[in-house]
DNA sequence: TGTACATCAGTGAACGCGCGTTCACTGATGTAC
DNA sequence: TGTACATCAGTGAACGCGCGTTCACTGATGTAC
């Protein structure tokens, strides 16, 4: 029974989908091949028709969500610093926490990543260059190496935050775990930042332009 | 070959610190049973003499290595703010960002700890607490609530930084992460906090000391 | 355009492996007298 | 204090199970003529 070349393509694509959502739904550890195959309406068997193995999937599961990450947030962009300020705030709230499945990928696999392989964790820190790239660009600051410096703390942040709202297991907590953050990313989207700070705080002014596109 | 009671407890306690230190650096999920009990120089088949599963393992695990962090932070917290502030800008450093088997267990394993089970995760939110609480006590604010809300920030903000520090494959942007959260606790610690924020970001008036102890 | 055939997506059984857990056994410890 | 015996920490083999992966097979698709 072999099938059409559209039909393989959108199979694929479906199988690669519902990775992204379970690898994020219950960790990628957690998550077997047999699982996802199910839930893409396939048995287990043909999994190799599709994919080299399961790491395979993982990188490509975890391009897709970051893709999609992205195109949110420069869509959010393209309409100008407010629509990115709003973007951004529903990054750390109470909805986006609750919808681990569909929201960033590097919030929800954060510590699972960290020992992934070599290719998946270079398509996790191009992801995540992206998506502060896209932020510098709208953050007032007295230059870009500020802007960019700016974005990574505010990017980082909410992903912490993230991660332990839905770790504690106290609601109004958690609450206010997001609601706190959200008051940091707006003083920080709207007041120009330089980078000053302590001695032993600051940025090495060697290190030009890391990480910035 | 029955063993002394001294012994016993000696032997329980090496399990979890073996396991406290392995689940930091391979995962919790993919730490096996007999791999901590071969550290620990013993077999598999004498696990169930000390415990009733791996995942009471993984709470017992858990507890200490939280509790060594309060105790870091309580201790430095003791000889004033100026090393209170030293110990709070170590954890976002290179070294603690390379020693990951024997610093915070929330951004080693945050992920992993947000599908934990109950209990697991209950001891996880108790730690988050006790950690922000001892921070909040020496942030200058105009009240209890702003410097709790600020140690709150801090502390994900951490917890963020070094998960993204250890994820991304670039050396020089690891560091730069690390660098700037470090700026970002200076300045916080620094200066006296208030709430205030935009409306949408506002903390809400009604949450009245929640987490705090 | 129609026919013959090679391709290959998907099925379902099976592979070896390591997981968490159980168990019969050993023999030193701790206790009862 | 000394002896007899019950306890139980630790060993090592085995359990069922689910994992990632492989494979013989099926039959519709796509291609060659």
């Amino acid at each position: 029974m072999k099938k059409s070349k559209a039909e393989t393509a959108a199979t694929r694509k479906r199988i690669i989908e519902v990775a992204s959502e379970a690898f994020r739904s219950r960790g990628i550890h957690a998550t077997g091949v047999a699982e996802i195959m199910a839930t893409a309406g396939l048995t287990h068997g043909g999994f190799y028709r599709h994919f080299d193995s399961k790491e395979q999937l993982i990188t490509e599961a975890l391009t897709l969500s970051l893709d999609e990450l992205v195109a949110a947030a420069e869509e959010a962009a393209d309409s100008g610093a407010g629509a990115l300020l709003e973007h951004f705030q529903h990054y750390v709230s109470p909805e986006y926490r609750d919808n681990i499945a569909q929201t960033c990928p590097l919030a929800a696999n954060g510590s699972e990543l960290v020992r992934a392989d070599e290719m998946t964790r270079r398509i996790a820190s191009e992801g995540f260059k992206r998506i502060f790239a896209t932020l510098a660009r709208y953050i007032p600051a007295v230059d870009e190496d500020a802007a960019t410096d700016s974005a990574i703390g505010i990017f980082t942040n909410m992903i912490g935050a993230l991660t332990i709202s839905r770790l504690v297991d106290d609601p109004a907590l958690s609450d206010r775990i997001l609601s706190v953050t959200r008051s940091q990313i707006a003083r920080a989207l709207r007041s120009p930042q330089s980078k000053e700070g302590p001695k032993r705080g600051k940025t090495d002014p060697r290190k030009k332009k890391v990480g910035a596109p």
